[in-house]
DNA sequence: GGGGAGAGATGCCGC
DNA sequence: GCGGCATTTCTCCCC
């Protein structure tokens, strides 16, 4: 049974298929592209993503999201493989010059990555650590996100003005200022408050970002977000989950 | 050889490997995080780059990017992966309870993918036809990088206004118009105007961005980005660059 | 299902 | 190298 055949009956059993070929790929939908011939590693997932890579960068240079459709199919000027979804408006057609190798199986896998150090956690750890902002900050909530919007951290200082916190796990740049911004005059207008004050606190600002804190009148706290993970915890808690489809 | 050996000889020889195991993999860096044991798909690249993939959508759910070290270890408890970069800030361990297959394969391609219908075909094409902007605008200057910063398109309109355009490929959210009206305080502000007109050209617009251009006075002007990629062109000018390395 | 926003975002291009 | 920003962003969460 030569790729293709395999390709096909792998296709139909929803395993997972790898491999490597010569192939030439257009892809017409959100976007137009076009890739001349070149050695590439093509995978399809069982849930029918297709990622197309170069053996170069974490990116896919091509791919179509879960759910296309995809078919194997033999023309006189060669073999293809022809991918659609969203009812034809995403497709791509990849030709198979020659195929290097191929591979299929049945991959089994139903768990969650647990992962620590993110923006939710940070705010967390502010609202806990309100001291860290500024000296005198009281949070009043975390992740509102019903009546102003969704601002990180919000409160007072120890003058009683309302403080309005966003944050970030990197280093922040103009659009976290502009997000922040955006958020201070959301509260101003639903509280009817004409002076309230921003605090961007991230680990580090970007020039343009420093200099738009300035102009706007917030300021700047310099937080690292935790990383703390607790591997034994969410292992027992990720074993009960354990049972793959 | 089994698949230890056979990995450590392509690492050494820069070839793509890509194997099914049952993995479990922990990683600190940027953030932290960990994956209790399934069956992934792993694949290493010439550039080092490591990519773990569970059997849905299209990110991997762990990596590493290109120039990682990789080195296979077998200890008593096990066989690991160990990955490394940017000095040992980042590290990602990957203990192999058990491969399930595995190929490496020399894989050449060093050619460049062509893509039309990006924001920046966008700004040009909008350049080219400014009535589909308004009636009456008059662009000066498109990809203004230098001047009042990054704005896509600037003119005047049919009053003798200053006009800045922000074109965004996609349905136009909150951030475009964040964006949007960044561009036009800094016009005002290098110009010592008072009255600049923003206007935001994108296919469609979200509920939420329609009331915020509301708010600033800003206008909509609705574009779909053109797509036409001339294949033919680009493959010519393609193939001259084919010599894989 | 769509909107809003985070991401270990990645990648590109400019300085 | 860093900064600023687009991306066929992808993914998650919540309405």
């Amino acid at each position: 049974m030569d790729e293709v055949e395999r390709i096909r009956a792998a296709l139909a059993n929803q395993e997972t298929i790898v491999f490597g070929a010569t192939v030439e790929v257009t892809y017409q939908g959100r976007a137009q592209s076009y890739l001349a011939p070149g050695d590439r590693l093509i995978i399809i997932k069982p849930d029918r993503t297709l990622l197309i890579h170069q053996p170069t960068g974490s990116a896919p240079v091509n791919y179509m999201k879960a759910h296309a459709t995809h078919s194997l199919v033999r023309e006189p000027s060669g073999v293809y493989l022809k991918s659609s979804a969203d009812n034809g408006r995403e497709s791509l057609t990849m030709q198979i010059h020659r195929f290097h190798f191929c591979t299929t199986s049945k991959l089994a896998d139903g768990l969650k990555l647990r992962l620590a150090g993110t923006e939710r956690e940070m705010s967390d750890f502010l609202y806990a650590n309100p001291h860290l902002v500024e000296e005198g900050f009281a949070p009043l909530s975390r992740e509102e996100h019903t009546k102003v919007g969704f601002v990180d951290l919000f409160g007072h200082d120890r003058n009683g003005n309302l403080v309005v916190v966003e944050c970030k796990r990197y280093q922040a740049d103009p659009k976290a200022v502009d997000q922040l911004r955006r958020y201070v005059e959301k509260v101003k207008a639903a509280r009817g408050v004409a002076r309230v004050r921003g605090i961007l606190a991230a680990p580090d600002v970007s020039p343009k970002a420093a200099a738009m804190l300035h102009d706007y009148g917030f300021s700047f706290a310099r937080v690292k977000p935790p990383q703390r993970l607790d591997v034994g915890a969410s292992q027992a808690r990720l074993h009960e989950f354990s049972s793959s489809p």
